[in-house]
DNA sequence: AACGGAAGCCTGTATAGACAGGAAACCTAT
DNA sequence: ATAGGTTTCCTGTCTATACAGGCTTCCGTT
């Protein structure tokens, strides 16, 4: 019988429950074939349309694959990042239902050299930026390599945050104004260091996403968001009317 | 009776472009009802889960508003304000000072394989798609391949267009009205085909735009954008008030 | 006039049964 | 062996029917 997450809810939010309790517990890995119509109609005691509209929605919701005449199956994972907003990739990685983990790489305060103010487009004046990389785990798997270099003048206590709790992204989105945001999208293959860093296989190119902010005229932080292209993709919808 | 779109196609889907038609065609404004389940069953002389399923689908694509116990409805217009454009790439390339050209690989209608419905969401019936590879070229230098599908039933005319004149998406562009775009960017290792058409360097990654267009809840054309990470990315800026 | 309940329409969910058509495996005749 | 037909399993679609629970309208009682 199904485990009754809950008494009251529909029953083929009970049948999609039960699939994706065995997708997360790992009973069903990618692209492994999940139980047919028929099977679960036996097996849950429900009816086909019932089997149906549950494999359907998950289906639709890119859980899973259908092929008619052959079978249901684990779609590949494929994780998306938006394309527009500017997100805070721990929440991201919550609402997705996984668990969020760090490792820091690097946190401190650097002299600003020539490259680097090009880069930030800040005059020599200032004299220091705080430079930040850390690798962001998803499931205890690398999702992304960011490498941040932050305005001090415009954000001081940047320097002092906790990157276990609180990510980069999370503490300039809530202590400074943002006015506007330039990304750029852009493939490269990886570095040795980023690719040590995401565990990436051989020949296998980074997706880079570089995001730049600025608050009242002032760039304040470029961003390098690295991501192994192998397992990643920027999507985004836009509905007119 | 329903105005046959397609005599083959799915009822339930029918039963969807009836409701559409008439919201294009200005007799359902928005925020006005929609026809009940009950009246579509009297209406159309389909079954109550055949009107059930096409308005529960519509909801889904946020096109109608759902309230139990009430009626169904047109949604509101959805404004959402940022968007990465669509954009005609001669255009572009013309904007930045630079002279067009193109080489066109193929463009031909072929037959529907069960790989490519199920990329396009099209259902079998749909016998034909037109087929597009052409690679665009900025001063001569190749600028990005462009693989696309189109929906014969939905741009039937597409096939005769001079691409030499009218790119696919310029064609597309201002024949079809378009109401929702998915924009996906990943990168990815070549393959010989695309490397040998872009004069792509060893080693060197693509990063690659698909788009996917709709007009009033069918989709109209997959394209894939191939294009040479070494001098190729993608830049958006957003200004906010 | 105000309140409360019943009636009626609506969506949401669930079932059983049916037929079509795709895909793969199997089996048979050449 | 191989080509071609058959069987079997699977998804996709469609119908008729049923009951629930939400919301509104209306009507009768107070």
């Amino acid at each position: 019988m199904i485990h009754a997450t809950n008494s009251i809810a529909p029953l083929y939010q009970k049948v999609k429950a039960h699939i994706l309790k065995k997708i997360e517990q790992g009973e069903l890995a990618s692209s492994s074939r999940v139980p047919s119509e028929n099977e679960l109609v036996a097996e849950l005691k429900v009816s086909r349309m019932t089997a149906n509209r549950a494999l359907k929605e998950l289906a639709a919701e890119g859980i899973l694959t259908r092929v008619a005449g052959v079978g249901t199956f684990v779609a590949e994972a494929q994780t998306k990042g938006h394309l527009v907003e500017v997100r805070n990739i721990a929440e991201e990685v919550r609402e997705r239902g996984h668990s969020y983990s760090n490792i820091v790489v690097t946190h401190s305060a650097i002299a600003l050299t020539a490259a680097i103010a090009t880069k930030m487009e800040l005059s020599l004046s200032v004299k220091t930026v705080y430079h930040t990389t850390i690798v962001h785990q998803e499931d205890g798997k690398m999702l992304q390599v960011e490498d941040r270099y932050v305005n001090a003048q415009a954000a001081p206590e940047y320097i002092q945050i906790d990157l276990k709790l609180t990510t980069p992204a999370e503490y300039l989105l809530t202590n400074v104004p943002l006015h506007k945001v330039e990304h750029t999208v852009r493939a490269a293959m990886p570095s040795k260091t980023i690719k040590t860093l995401l565990k990436m296989d051989d020949n296998v190119p980074c997706l880079i996403l570089d995001r730049r902010t600025w608050s009242s005229g002032n760039l304040i932080s470029v961003a390098h968001l690295y991501h192994s292209a192998q397992s990643f993709s920027l999507t985004e919808t836009i509905q007119k009317e």
